[in-house]
DNA sequence: CACCTGTTTGACAACGTTGTCCGCCCCTCC
DNA sequence: GGAGGGGCGGACAACGTTGTCAAACAGGTG
């Protein structure tokens, strides 16, 4: 800047009025200085600008993975409205790690985000506390912080989701139906369980419960494991995408009944079309970071929860009888 | 930090000597300058940093979009890498808009991040031209810049795919396959095409070549004008995971031997299962990432060219005899 | 012509950090 | 006891930008 100006033959502060267009500038002058930031390539560093003015124009997202279906498209969406707000993004991967997420927000935070989007991998939110004093704005999404933190959540219904799964098998007759999911220390692993759990009622049955890993080799010992009970489940309900597609794997061309949560591509060209509750990804991104853009220009009122519908969509997996 | 060097009763340096681990402080020192950091919750200002330093440990991604499976798993490889040399990733998507690449670009150079991975949309990268002499690595992936732009590279054996899928279906009694694709200004699908093209020598016939939107119409619009023709193909060879799973659902239940650019989740549960040539997203991200930390760290070395080996997947679509 | 007003321009400080350089103190050795 | 040296701490400038304030200038008015 400082040879622009030189170029230009005019003072510092004038080539700043030209670059951010501030009023009180002779045309045939900001005309110079434009070819003379042009003639050398110019271009503004922001780091010195965010230095000087405070707001990094920064915002920083921390999912579980972006390779993950599920998170792409928040991704996805959060990308698009940061855009929108003239801001840029940066991203980083959990990988279901606590230690990880907290490095990443505090990288974030030492880069001075305007605000930040979590999906949290662990439940100790402790460090977020001076983060949030010095008016970091905080979003969490799909998976609320620790009850100690106040912040705006968006979260899907889980557990009306898994009721609603649940019934749609009830009401083809199935008695005994299998849950696998994630580990309930999960929030929506735990919340899906509930669900299901409410929904059956009396007919819950723990032995029903596989909570494993969700890597082919655990969900096939745990299909054999029920279906080498004595009163083995007729109809499956898989806790989330991975689940599901792992699930159907297993299963090969055995054809059990299943309804998963979440939706995923091709669903509907498998033979059965599979059944699913499915979420809505963008929608939970977009709101998220909606809400954090509320904060970010100043709105201090209480916070906000946001539960986002999901949706029971019928292709066939769902819908197949027990067997007598 | 000023505040931090009163509360410890120490010079502004020697806070910053302790933050930076810096030696030659006195333990005792360092331990009080420590305890003060603790108490007032203080946190590096890395745009301070960035301005003095000149490094801003940041790296620029641009891709077409994040929610594309592809490019999903390639993120994900570059963020790992970027993350392994204690950098952060600020990430784009450019929705094959070249206007909005070179937005991004130029942005993420505002910011002056270290290094940029590119997939371009566009084939005019002149407006690099500066940011490279101003000494910003960059690394193509995908897709190379335009001819007179001399960077790193990153690109599949999109043309051996092809002619590997083609030679595929010929070994099959093969001989009018179709091939749906890309617009061939996209650099890949033109590679395809010429594999597709070089394969089939004298069979090539340019009726059975469809270059047009992937969307559900338009693919089966496209499918109607193959299979009305004199002499159908007997045969798809579709140019990448969107077209391939466009056109299965297209087909319904309608059996054609198919083999599909890119591999995709499920394509070994639908039946029957989908014959593709698999690229390797991940391995490009690391790739590429690896590259740039070459340059970033001061290769200047000649511009380095990659070409990732692409493997077929025989699953049985592909393997689907012609009818006499 | 002096005066006032408004427009255009510029000088300077400040943001928070780090690199350079200097000075202090204490220890050791003569 | 004094000189030399090493370990430690501090003052200051600089990075590139923007906010504050004041100066310079042009034009209109009495």
């Amino acid at each position: 800047m400082k040879d622009v100006a030189s170029a230009a033959g005019v003072a510092l502060k004038t080539v700043s009025r030209v670059v951010n267009g501030e009023p009180g500038v002779h045309p045939q002058t900001a005309e110079r200085v434009r070819a003379a930031i042009d003639l050398l390539g110019y271009s503004r560093n922001e780091s010195a600008r965010v230095l000087r003015s405070g707001r990094t124009a920064t915002i920083g997202l921390v999912i579980e993975d972006v390779a993950d279906p599920f998170y792409a498209g928040l991704s996805r969406a959060v990308e698009d409205v940061v855009i929108e707000h003239g801001c840029l993004l940066l991203s980083g991967s959990s990988g279901e790690e606590p230690g990880r997420e907290r490095e990443l927000v505090e990288t974030f935070c030492a880069r001075r985000v305007d605000g930040l989007i979590v999906v949290p991998a662990g439940d100790d939110h402790s460090y977020l506390r001076p983060e949030l004093d010095a008016g970091t704005a905080v979003v969490f999404a799909d998976r609320p912080p620790e009850p100690g933190i106040d912040v705006d959540t968006v979260l899907a219904d889980n557990a009306g989701g898994a009721r609603r799964a649940v019934r749609h098998l009830l009401e083809h007759g199935h008695r005994r139906i299998a849950f696998l999911g994630d580990d309930p220390a999960i929030f929506t692993a735990a919340e899906r369980l509930r669900g299901y759990r409410e929904e059956l009622g009396d007919r819950f049955d723990p032995r029903l419960v596989s909570m494993r890993s969700p890597s082919a080799a655990g969900v096939r010992a745990e299909l054999d494991r029920l279906f080498g009970l004595d009163d083995p489940p007729t109809a499956l309900f898989t806790g989330n995408g991975r689940y599901t597609v792992t699930t159907l794997r297993a299963l090969g061309r055995q054809r059990v009944a299943l309804v998963g949560f979440d939706d995923f591509e091709l669903a509907d060209l498998l033979d059965p079309g599979v059944t699913v509750v499915a979420q809505d990804p963008a929608r939970m991104g977009q709101v998220a970071a909606e809400l954090l853009f509320h904060r970010v220009t100043g709105d201090a009122g209480p916070s906000q929860h946001v539960e986002l519908p999901v949706q029971l969509i019928v292709r066939g997996s769902g819908e197949l009888p027990a067997k007598a």
